[in-house]
DNA sequence: GCGTAACCTGTTTTT
DNA sequence: CAGGTTACGC
């Protein structure tokens, strides 16, 4: 690239944002506003990086948090600068280090080819370890536990150091369970003897390598001269150490990031990290970007008002030279089916008059769940969509099922993929041999492998027969993983497992696009082995590229001209002319779930916030008022975040509501008064006992000790107790001619009497 | 050990 | 509603 072309770049941009680019040395920090051209800046920094400094690619790491992203800024940096940019270390934080660990894997005592747990991986994992330990599984929920040892990790509190900590052990005590260190230890232990890492563990390991090694740590920081951080404001704590450790001696540290679009608090992230920056760097440089050019007047004060409502922010003003656009628009809608039928009329409204594309028009939504009224709605228009989101292809059973094959393959110790596999298709071998393989294996201190490689040295019978077999099968695929490339070896697995001849057998539909669904599998690894820019053609490095892979990674969704739904935090980073922000619900949107703190309440809002400038020309905010949740319908009161944007940026009578508003109110009136009378009439029959005219299984809210019930084999009796034995519930009764009974409710066939 | 029927439970976001 | 779990009969 020329000066000049250098200059032209520099010219695109405002002065924040050329000094956001031209100060490259020691530590800084940008402070984006939504839509102020922050990617931008962070490409041309490390363009200029490049050909003004002549840095060599090979001394950059940028880092991000979706892959999304990465891909994005590569290729808009490799449109500057060209093929130099190609040994930049860019990815997400997960992937980026992942690759580290694999190259630094032995001295932390794992192999190179360590397995990728996902969250079910974990959570199975946990389930198992809950059952072990004979634990009340209802108060050890794997997703407490997980979401437990995660935070755990996320702050780089070691089980060892877990468990020392009084206030830790405090606070687990006081939630009634005290064993949660116990099987954070377990997991850990577990995790290691499966040369497994999760999520968490390829930062928490990152840390501990750095800490344990500092040669390693040494190596690292005098390879990356420069890096770069991304949506810094979602970087918990134990990324946040791995950056500042890498930093620490070139001390080129750049981060961008947005304190009001902070929206993964859930997972660690701390806002904190962005006030601590400026103590652990103090001669940084700040620049804030706040002019935005991609959204309306009116959204982006609208944007703010809603903002302004936060007590936790930095100062900083968005403003734009944009014009002045439309107002917010409001759809009201009785049903959740209605509300997808006026957004996808309002959608086809506005593609008609404005002649735009469907992929102009984004659905944002709270939770994943909410895509199906609007696809039903958007299919019956006929118009073109995509869903972002939900189960990924990976996650699909059949998909987990032969990867569960691969990764066994690969890997012997891996307990999860061999939980999954070893009776699957079925070979007569139920949870009691597994259990005794498990019992086995720690009885001699050997891993599962080997135990079922020496089967009839523990068990005997048809049993040990069938995992003999078992173990043969695996062999041969170990060989084939060894020897063939990933297409052939994981062709030949999907094959000799059973696997797709039981999928090609079931001929229901599900199951058709079940196997179409392995068929897909397999044609990813053949393009993924016949892709020339790969060089590892393995089956190995194919598992460890899709381990960190999510459905919105999808490049096929890319391409085709189509209305985009996803939820609002994968929306992140993305922009689209017009946006629907749909069900904008008390409890929904804000979530109940985050009611609870008013810490939470704000992070809804800057959710808000993200979705709102997500749109260059119009938004549509709708709700509700009454929606299918969970099975049941459910009466939904407008969100509070609509009363907060200030009312000269939203029109409240718009042409959509207002044409079927009052129809809309009598019918849904119609329909609170009818869900409220049913609710009155259950009312009535549970609480007032009537005798039932006929024997019935017993509705177990009505049945209480001391009650009497008829029975017609053992006529009357007196119920003494009620007892929960796993999910289900039984009655103690005593009857006047046989004595006591211990009855399952949901069977049991009961008169009650008053 | 397996298939089936009936039951329970969560109901937030993602690498 | 969907996915997971349990009891029961073979």
């Amino acid at each position: 690239m020329s000066d000049d072309v250098a200059q032209t770049y520099l010219d695109e941009l405002n002065e924040a944002q050329r000094e956001g680019v031209i100060n490259t040395d020691g530590p800084s920090m940008i402070i984006a506003g939504a839509g102020s051209g922050k990617t931008r800046v962070l490409t041309y920094r490390i363009a200029h990086l490049i050909r003004h400094h002549n840095v060599d690619s090979f001394n950059i790491m940028a880092l991000t948090f979706t892959n999304k992203a990465a891909r994005e800024m590569r290729t808009r940096i490799e449109r500057v600068v060209g093929t130099d940019a190609r040994n930049i270390w860019m990815g997400t934080f997960h992937s980026v280090f992942a690759r580290m660990l694999r190259a630094e894997a032995s001295k932390l005592g794992f192999p190179s080819n360590f397995t990728i747990y996902d969250t079910q991986d974990s959570k199975s994992l946990i389930k198992s370890i809950v059952k072990e330990m004979r634990l009340d599984d209802k108060m050890y929920k794997p997703n407490v536990v997980y979401n437990r040892i995660s935070g755990a990790k996320n702050r780089l509190v070691s089980w060892q150091e877990y468990m020392s900590n009084p206030v830790y052990k405090a606070d687990d005590q006081e939630n009634g369970k005290p064993e949660m260190g116990n099987i954070y230890k377990t997991y850990v232990n577990r995790c290691v003897k499966s040369d497994a890492m999760d999520f968490d563990d390829l930062l928490f390991n990152t840390n501990v390598l750095f800490r344990d090694h500092p040669d390693v740590l040494n190596k690292y920081q005098h390879r990356f001269h420069y890096i770069m951080v991304d949506e810094f404001q979602d970087t918990n704590i134990s990324q946040y150490v791995i950056t500042r450790k890498l930093a620490s001696v070139r001390q080129n540290i750049c981060v961008v990031g947005d304190d009001a679009q902070s929206i993964y608090g859930f997972r660690g992230a701390d806002i904190q990290n962005i006030l601590n920056f400026e103590k652990d760097y103090p001669d940084l440089r700040v620049v804030k970007l706040e002019q935005n050019y991609r959204s309306t007047q009116n959204i982006v004060n609208a944007a703010n008002s809603i903002i302004n409502n936060n007590k936790a922010q930095l100062r900083k003003s968005i403003w734009t030279e944009n014009e002045a656009g439309h107002q917010l628009e409001l759809i009201k809608a009785t049903s959740d089916n209605e509300e997808g039928k006026l957004v996808a009329s309002a959608i086809f409204e506005e593609k008609v008059n404005n002649l735009l594309k469907n992929s102009d028009f984004a659905i944002l939504y709270r939770t994943n769940s909410q895509s199906r009224s609007m696809e039903e709605a958007l299919r019956r228009m006929n118009i073109k969509y995509k869903v972002f989101g939900g189960l990924s292809f990976y996650q699909r059973k059949e998909i987990k099922d032969i990867l569960a094959y691969l990764r066994f393959a690969i890997n012997q110790n891996d307990e999860q993929a061999l939980r999954r596999i070893i009776n699957l298709p079925k070979r007569g071998i139920g949870a009691s041999s597994i259990d005794k393989i498990v019992v086995a294996a720690y009885d001699h201190d050997i891993s599962f492998w080997e135990v079922i490689t020496n089967i009839h040295s523990f068990l005997g019978g048809r049993v040990a027969d069938a995992i003999r077999d078992f173990a043969t099968t695996i062999r041969s695929f170990m060989i084939s993983a060894q020897n063939k490339d990933a297409f052939e070896a994981a062709s030949h697995i999907a094959k000799n497992s059973g696997l797709l001849k039981e999928l090609y057998e079931d001929k229901t539909v599900e199951g058709l696009n079940r196997y179409e669904n392995v068929q897909e599998l397999l044609n990813a690894i053949k393009e993924y082995v016949d892709n020339p820019e790969v060089t590892e053609k393995n089956l190995g490095s194919f598992l460890q590229e899709i381990a960190l892979l999510t459905d919105n990674d999808d490049d096929k969704k890319n391409n085709d001209d189509a209305v985009t739904l996803m939820t609002i935090h994968s929306a992140k980073g993305l922009e689209f002319k017009m946006v629907f922000i749909v069900g904008m619900e008390e409890d929904l949107f804000p979530s109940q779930m985050m009611l609870s703190s008013r810490a939470d309440l704000e992070e809804e809002r800057r959710l808000f916030y993200v979705a709102l400038t997500r749109a260059e020309k119009r938004v549509f905010l709708s709700y509700a008022l009454n929606r299918y949740r969970f099975g049941r319908l459910k009466t939904c009161e407008p969100s509070r975040f609509l009363e907060e944007i200030d009312p000269q940026f939203i029109r409240q009578n718009s042409s959509v509501s207002s044409r079927t508003s009052q129809t809309n109110n009598n019918y849904a009136r119609n329909l609170v008064n009818g869900i409220n009378h049913q609710k009155k009439r259950a009312f009535v029959q549970k609480t007032s006992y009537q005798p039932s005219t006929d024997f019935k299984p017993s509705d177990t809210t009505n049945l209480i000790e001391g009650m009497k019930v008829e029975h017609p084999k053992f006529g009357f009796g007196t119920v003494t107790q009620m007892d929960i034995q796993g999910s289900q519930r039984k009655a103690k009764v005593d009857f006047d001619e046989v004595g006591e009974k211990t009855l399952l409710l949901a069977f049991a066939k009961l008169k009650i009497h008053n």
